[in-house]
DNA sequence: TAGTAGTTTCAATAAGTACTGAAAGCTTAG
DNA sequence: CTAAGCTTTCAGTACTTATTGAAACTACTA
């Protein structure tokens, strides 16, 4: 395989897989280009390799520098931006996790919180269905929630090491 | 809050988060309502409750059957089939990773395996740096598969009790 | 300070995805 | 066998989300 063949099947692989997971798939495209380029890409660039229009290839950029996976990047004697992905996917994947936690995790807890309190006796069938099921997603939130967070400050050897000494 | 607005709240909570991950909001809800009913449903009550059509419902009802999440119910002396949901959130979150991990993480392996192969003087920065970043994905996505099959397998209690031991 | 290179915004539009409802297909009971 | 009750399918439509492209804006440079 040609390595313009294969560039063009991993931007592409990697859109129809962000899709899978609720991202924008040229969010994903740009970040899988900057994934496999070593030097920094301007705007430019990225609009004409993957045939995007400007309005989306700046929204996108300013996405992934949102979510910290790309950073803005001046090269001196250029007047233009440039953009550079973090490579390591372990931190990569940390900080999507940590993002992911922050912006969906954490609203949950709270919305969790509030119907806990329902009103109602608890003998009620419904009621306790109700609030015996919210009771164990909370509980099971608030432990993916410490768990996470051990991941996110976990160094990468450290914790593939302990996770393995889990399996034995 | 009345029970009535806590169970249409978090119907409407679980739909709007699933959409965020890529799923389907009405089949999230479905599997909502399901999950804080204590008894069985029929298709007609969860098309009245959640006011959806009967084409939607019972397409979405085969989608969580098929995920694995919802069991058809036969109630002696009724001709229609019933619901009912998998309460144990436990059980229904292993069962997620498991479909999601046999739908994404193994076809992404593959397409993987074969980028590796890519054509090209290995001294070249574009090609280096392509291989690397795939290299690397690979062995992270194939760690990742690894501690989720035991994820999958695990028991809750040890499950929780290892990772509780990891954070110390 | 005007001109130029570059960046951002956003209304209009396109693309993608979900939903409806009516019709066709089953299955069971009489 | 056939009518009633229930389930499934699917073409058309509605809804949601992403994308374009041109205009407005900003910042540098001479």
């Amino acid at each position: 395989m040609k390595l313009s063949e294969a560039k063009a099947q991993f931007i592409q692989t990697w859109g129809s897989l962000a899709t899978q997971w609720g991202i924008n798939k040229t969010m994903a495209q740009i970040h899988a280009l900057l994934l496999i380029t070593p030097n920094p890409l301007s705007q430019d660039d990225l609009m004409e390799e993957l045939s995007i229009s400007r309005g989306n290839a700046n929204m996108n950029i300013r996405e992934l520098i949102d979510w910290g996976l790309v950073d803005r990047v001046i090269i001196p004697g250029e007047r233009k931006e440039f953009f550079l992905a973090e490579k390591d996917i372990w931190k990569v994947s940390r900080q999507i996790i940590k993002e992911r936690k922050k912006r969906e995790l954490e609203p949950l807890n709270k919305v969790l919180e509030q119907l806990q309190e329902v009103e109602g006796d608890k003998r009620n069938a419904e009621v306790k269905a109700f609030t015996e099921t919210i009771g164990n997603i909370r509980k099971f939130v608030s432990q993916t929630d410490k768990s996470l967070d051990t991941l996110i400050k976990a160094d990468e050897n450290w914790f593939w090491g302990s996770l393995i000494k889990m399996i034995k």
